[in-house]
DNA sequence: TGTACATCAGTGAACGCGCGTTCACTGATGTAC
DNA sequence: TGTACATCAGTGAACGCGCGTTCACTGATGTAC
């Protein structure tokens, strides 16, 4: 049962000790971290409350990150990665669009701040870099994908037909205009209803929420022809 | 022309140079803000910075206002009444919904940042005063009052059967079931659109927003009767 | 019109705070022979 | 198995910064008689 003794550069499965140390450490800083967002908003994340959190002086979180905004960037990485992650997993099970409305809004309520890193207030100035556009693509192809199982080709919308010249973001995917269409009014919708959700402008209001969501879904479908 | 000496107390339409002046400083205040906001986000915002950029010693600002704080809560209400301002003036102009959404589409536009003051992330723990309470209602009401306009109930949608007996938010406002619910996607839906394009969410994927914003308009008053 | 007083704008010094980040150093853990 | 060295985690002191806010004070503006 002797450890394979892994080269320095080599990838190997087996983590030494310190590896395993390392990211549990640095899974730690990040839980810290999401329950401050929580609490009192991603403006607020502190590296030295968190270090102090976790028992230890602030200049120690530099081992495992290289600075603030680093952290930042990848706790928006993760976000993405893991609604990404949701979609996808929610849709390989035979989920259609409806069902992935609900995985996405279950998703949201968990940690509503975690959505608003993604879809909220930016900040000017800030560019995402390359590779969680790419992640961001990956939720977009999720949504095309679930788009053009429900239906055919339905009578084109002239906005529609724009997408048909304008599908650059749809990354090669084969949808037709119809589905294009569907699927961001599909975004946008749930967008519309999520965000106005969690950030408490229905609260005081007094009718449920979850029935506005299922409302707006089901209008975006009812247009369509019945599934085969 | 003797200026009436205006008694302490007293309410008079004339004001005294030194009032004038208070309030031209303040407003100059609020713009500087508002620069502010515009180039870092609404975190940023600092009562010393404000002043250096006029010239003045940071503790001068608090003559003109009680605290951070309710520097930013005034910049809320500002921008709550300027929307809500906005959208009752267009309806009293003979708007319809779709000539309320293209103006506060436009509105929206001059300044993302001031949308986001009102619609964007929330920082937890944070709750408005009642009397910005207040302004959004008139907002809501005028959004009522364009929905009631356009078109005599429809087939009633089971969400808005939900919406008759859920309805303390419309303050009195006798619109029928399917008019709640038509201010409600109404809202949700351009705030969805609205939203995700001054995020800049769309601004790499090619399509114009614009026609976005109109499709989902469109289909929102597609459903209805046409107007008498 | 002139003088005495009250009001108010603005200043500069100061307090206390927490932040991100750097640096030289200690001590523990792992690696090589 | 034992020793010599390299790697790495974590510390404490320090730097420089900007923040919100308070306070005692000066000087200008307005008010009352």
């Amino acid at each position: 049962m002797a450890r394979t003794s892994a080269k320095p550069g080599a990838k190997t499965d087996a983590k030494t000790p310190r590896e395993r140390y390392r990211t549990q450490v640095r899974t730690e800083v990040k839980e810290r971290a999401w329950e401050q967002i929580a609490t009192a908003g991603a403006s607020a994340l502190s590296l030295n409350a968190i270090a102090k959190q976790m028992g230890m002086s602030g200049p120690a979180l530099y081992r495992y990150f290289a600075s603030r905004d680093a952290l930042i960037t990848e706790l928006i990485r993760d976000a993405y990665r893991s609604l990404a992650d949701t979609v996808r997993a929610a849709f390989t099970d035979g989920a259609d669009l409806a069902g992935l409305a609900h995985v996405v809004r279950a998703w949201a309520l968990v940690d509503p701040q975690r959505y608003f890193l993604i879809y909220g207030t930016p900040v000017p100035g800030y560019h995402a870099p390359e590779d969680i556009t790419g992640i961001s693509n990956e939720i977009m192809t999720t949504l095309l994908d679930a788009s053009t199982a429900l239906a055919p080709d339905s009578a084109a919308s002239p906005f529609a037909a724009h997408l048909e010249d304008h599908r650059d973001w749809a990354a090669g995917h084969p949808a037709q205009g119809a589905a294009l269409h569907r699927a961001l009014s599909f975004w946008t919708r749930m967008h519309g209803v999520l965000s106005l959700e969690l950030s408490g402008h229905f609260s005081a209001m007094g009718f449920d929420p979850a029935l506005l969501f299922a409302a707006e879904l089901d209008d975006l479908l009812d247009d369509l022809p019945a599934k085969p």
